[in-house]
RNA sequence: GGUCGCAUAGCUCAGUCGGUUAGAGCGCUUGCCUCACAUGCAAGAGGUCCGGUGUUCGAGUCACCGUGCGACCACCA
């Protein structure tokens, strides 16, 4: 197969998917034989459409499962959806409310079916944008978090945590978004500041003996106050402490209480308490008995209990009430404050705390062991320093609200009986009471937290609570890949779980990538209108070019800034591979197959060369890889394949190629092979769809066959060789110092200039001459005449390089004077980095106390700089001479 | 309030163990349609490595202080 003149990624792209999936090329059973290496993906919530986000993430999965299986890895990556509860219920909900109804309306079963068919959808176009980047899932394995077998681990888990008395059911005060009206997690919550007021109010004492000033940000709440609290120590109330007041507005005798989690300084130092509606509250409360009133309700209407406010909204009680509180003088005063606003992370909507019966996990035992296993390296973070925020949460970490009053999720798994009242928790659906057998049984209508169920996950998926032969061979799995915003939601979680559950970690190291976002440093978001659709730029310049762009921007702990210059560089990097490959292809004679040398003898210094640094790249490249350093891997193959296969072997190897010996044309026409097949597998990770084309035009006798079960490239140390770059770096130095002599002096590009050698060491002349014609090609001359060092031509440019002085007479072609500038303007620089140098040998202390190389290496460059100074400043006197 | 991260070329960023002359991409300047590629080739300009102090023969790199930015955590009403 003939590579297309024009590099198209479209076309190139949608070929291989559905190729690969044909040839099972995903499945770990391909290579039954191997060591297991497995991922499982962070799954993607069904809730809408693939990001970049999820582009980098799975990007980088792909490159390791792909690395791994070229490198001989029974690769497993599981893929797979998240229900996403809270989030999808939440989709639908506005879907249903453009239609002008509301989940109520429909009722609990219709609505989840509704979201059901949502699923089905949004799962598939999810799957296949993931399909389109080219990820190479085992899909036969794709997994739900509601589909059967996980819902199964599921009841599973939850059923074993609380007979062990690990999932407790209580009224508490939990944090409660009164839109999607549910609980919430205290993850769940965000905080951001807002504007309000600092209101200061005043209440009576009931013996009429003055009053006492409160401060507060939210009135309303003062209709559910049980009591005034000041701190023990605080002399201004010593006396008030045990004394009684009158809650304005309801008349309620509430009593003044001492408590040292007041604040002394704020306000006026003295709190009133709200144990419904407030946290500390709620603590102060419990430890001095005092009444918890709910002056809210589940909508953040108020209550009965707010007397005249009840079926108010809070924020329009808030105001009527102020205006009261105003005309009765309780008010005294308010001020502008910055509060800090709780908000549901899915909805925006301002939290409320608020007393109700839920479901929770008592954590700290799963905490510690999931602490210990990071701590004594069981699982390993990259980098390293997202441990210290993982340590910190789970050291404070509090119990875990996990029920929610959604419709949309895992329903918990306990029943009650209608009759005698008693709860029953089991695995299996509950028809009649155990206790009194009765029929009259309800399931409970509180669904889990969608994070119980992803926190399954790395075993969930492979069969759990089977003992499967997956969860056998790939549990723990190798390596999770996934954003620090979900260190807590769901990396803890499953380190606690899995623990638990499997007895070992999730997995052995978990790799904390960056965040997308757009070229100023701005979070991607919708509202914004900031976002870059992977989907577009997938199109616009290919996946190959969005996949590697993610890559060579993804240093470790460091956020990506995308922007499309970027992103066509690298597209300009896919065509420069594809160009490469053509030449290559083209050179290679028809209908013969290239062949490695099977001992790479006879070979070229051009070939000894580009393959020794072949290697190099190859061992960097590995290295790189097995440290996560992800933007290196990208960096060192392009730098390879650019400017060193590219730039300097595509270029020499046309001399080899147009020559009379066709052992040598053969040789190179090999050598141009081998190193472009090494230079796709190296690739292929990074961008596997141009190198699985290339690749088959290379190999036009393997068309079942695919790059992505070829070997990895190895190292190999006997090809590494220090002479050939040794004498390559000579060649190479000449060429630069005459094209940059020519560019500096403006001389015509197609001018076969003449050069005048001088070799400052023995070796340079023979290497010249060994190798003329690749100096005469790359640097344009047209003749190299070798001259002892004695008598300087006249008339000149010089270039000094390591090795060898070169002269270009340039009379007759342009104003010497322009040439006495150049060399005044080099021997500027040379003095300049000889002064430093000097400074550093004269300096005692340094030639005394550094390492014996480092002196030598400084000495070593003195005296080549004092060379070249020499050199450089003979010439000028020349041409000064001529001058005057 | 606590913790963590970041600050290097015009822009976006690399820089491993402290060691010669601090790199790349994009942008910019100059010259080239050289038969793989103008999505290209060649050459070049461009740096107070945020500021300060210290450790060291030697600091972009290590320590401390400061400044600026960002993130996370947190019950000051």
């Amino acid at each position: 197969m003939a590579l297309d003149k024009t590099y198209d990624p479209i076309s190139v792209e949608k070929r291989w998917f559905p190729f690969w999936m044909q040839g099972g090329y995903f499945r770990p059973e391909k290579n039954p034989s191997g060591q297991p290496f497995s991922i499982v993906i962070p799954p993607p919530n069904i809730t809408g459409l693939l990001h970049m986000g999820h582009a980098l993430n799975n990007t980088l999965q792909d490159i390791l499962c792909r690395y791994k299986r070229m490198d001989g890895y029974r690769v497993l990556w599981v893929p797979g959806t998240d229900h996403a509860g809270i989030a999808t219920q939440n989709v639908v909900e506005r879907q249903l409310q453009q239609q002008g109804i509301d989940r109520w309306q429909l009722g609990r079963e219709k609505f989840v079916e509704r979201v059901w068919t949502w699923r089905d959808e949004s799962g598939r176009n999810i799957v296949n944008q993931l399909k389109a980047l080219g990820v190479s899932c085992d899909w036969s394995r794709e997994r739900f978090t509601m589909d059967a077998g996980l819902s199964r681990a599921v009841r599973e888990v939850f059923v074993r945590l609380y007979n062990e008395g690990l999932i407790y059911r209580g009224r508490y005060l939990i944090n409660w978004c009164p839109r999607c009206e549910t609980a919430l997690s205290d993850l769940e919550v965000e905080p951001h500041e807002s504007d309000g007021q600092l209101y200061h109010l005043t209440y009576p004492r009931s013996d009429g003996k003055g009053s006492v000033t409160i401060a507060t940000t939210r009135p309303e709440t003062m209709l559910g106050d049980t009591a005034v609290a000041v701190h023990p120590e605080d002399e201004r109330y010593r006396e008030l402490v045990g004394q009684t007041l009158t809650l304005p507005v309801l008349g309620r005798q509430i009593p003044v209480i001492a408590d040292t989690r007041v604040d002394k300084e704020f306000g006026t130092g003295a709190l009133k308490v709200t144990p419904a509606h407030d946290f500390t509250d709620f603590e102060i409360g419990k430890e001095h008995g005092l009444p918890t009133i709910s002056v809210l309700d589940e909508k953040a209407r108020m209550t009965q209990e707010a007397g005249p406010y009840a079926g108010l909204d809070r924020y329009e009680c808030r105001t009527k009430l102020v205006e009261d509180l105003q005309q009765s003088g309780a008010l005294i005063r308010s001020e502008p404050y910055k509060i800090m606003l709780g908000r549901c992370y899915r909805c925006q909507t301002v939290v409320e705390p608020f007393l109700s019966t839920q479901w929770f996990v008592r954590i700290k035992p799963l905490a510690e062991v999931a602490l210990a296993a990071v701590k004594d390296g069981r699982t390993q973070f990259f980098p390293t320093h997202w441990e210290k925020t993982y340590f910190a949460w789970m050291e404070n970490i509090r119990d875990w609200c996990i029920s929610r009053q959604l419709w949309w999720g895992h329903r918990i798994p306990a029943w009650y009986c209608g009759d005698c009242g008693e709860m029953m928790v089991s695995r299996e659906d509950i028809t009649v009471c155990t206790k009194c057998g009765s029929g009259k049984i309800t399931q409970e209508t509180d669904v889990l937290d969608t994070w119980f169920s992803s926190g399954l996950w790395p075993f969930s998926t492979m069969g759990w609570p089977d003992q499967t032969e997956d969860l056998k061979t790939f549990y723990p799995t190798s390596v999770l890949v996934t954003g620090f915003d979900i260190i807590f939601f769901w990396v803890a979680r499953m380190m606690m779980l899995g623990l638990k559950f499997m007895g070992e970690v999730p997995f052995r190291h978990v790799y904390i990538h960056a965040l997308v976002r757009d070229e100023r440093g701005q979070k991607m978001s919708k509202t914004k209108g900031n976002v870059i659709d992977p989907l577009e730029v997938m199109e616009a310049y290919g996946t190959d070019a969005l996949r590697f762009t993610l890559v060579a921007l993804s240093a470790m702990g460091r956020d990506i800034r995308l922007s499309a210059e970027r992103i066509t560089g690298y597209r300009n990097f896919a065509n420069k591979v594809w160009n490469a490959a053509r030449f290559v292809l083209m050179n290679q004679v028809s209908g013969s197959k290239f062949q490695v040398p099977e001992k790479y003898e006879g070979l070229g210094l051009a070939d000894r060369w580009i393959l020794s640094r072949l290697h190099h790249t190859i061992r960097e490249v590995r290295q790189a890889l097995d440290d996560y350093r992800f933007n290196e891997v990208a960096a060192l193959i392009y730098q390879f394949t650019w400017h060193e296969f590219c730039d300097w072997y595509l270029e020499l190897s046309k001399i080899a190629l147009e020559s009379t010996d066709t052992g040598e044309q053969e040789r190179t026409r090999a050598v141009l092979a081998t190193v472009l097949d090494a230079v796709l597998r190296l690739l292929h990770p990074l961008m596997p769809f141009i190198t699985e084309e290339i690749w088959h035009a290379l190999h036009p006798d393997r068309t079942e066959d695919s790059i992505m079960v070829q070997p990895y490239p190895v190292f190999d140390l006997t090809l590494v060789d220090d002479e050939a770059e040794q004498r390559m770096g000579l060649l190479m130095d000449v060429i630069r110092a005459v094209r940059n002599i020519r560019s500096e002096m403006n001389l015509p590009p197609g001018q076969e200039l003449t050069a005048i050698v001088i070799p400052k060491v023995e070796t340079a002349e023979t290497q010249l001459r060994s190798h003329e014609a690749y100096v005469r090609r790359l640097a344009r001359l047209g003749e190299i005449r070798y001259q002892a060092d004695g008598e300087r031509p006249r008339g000149a440019a010089l270039a000094v390089i390591e090795g060898a002085e070169i002269h270009l007479p340039l009379a007759g072609l342009v104003n010497l004077q322009e040439e006495t500038k150049r060399l005044e303007r080099e021997i500027g620089k040379v003095a300049n980095d000889l002064a430093g140098v000097q400074r550093k040998l004269s300096d005692a202390k340094f030639v005394e106390r550094a390492p014996e190389e480092v002196v030598e290496k400084e000495r070593d460059r003195a005296a080549q700089l004092e060379e070249k100074r020499l050199s450089l400043e003979k010439s000028l006197a020349r041409l000064r001479q001529i001058e005057a």
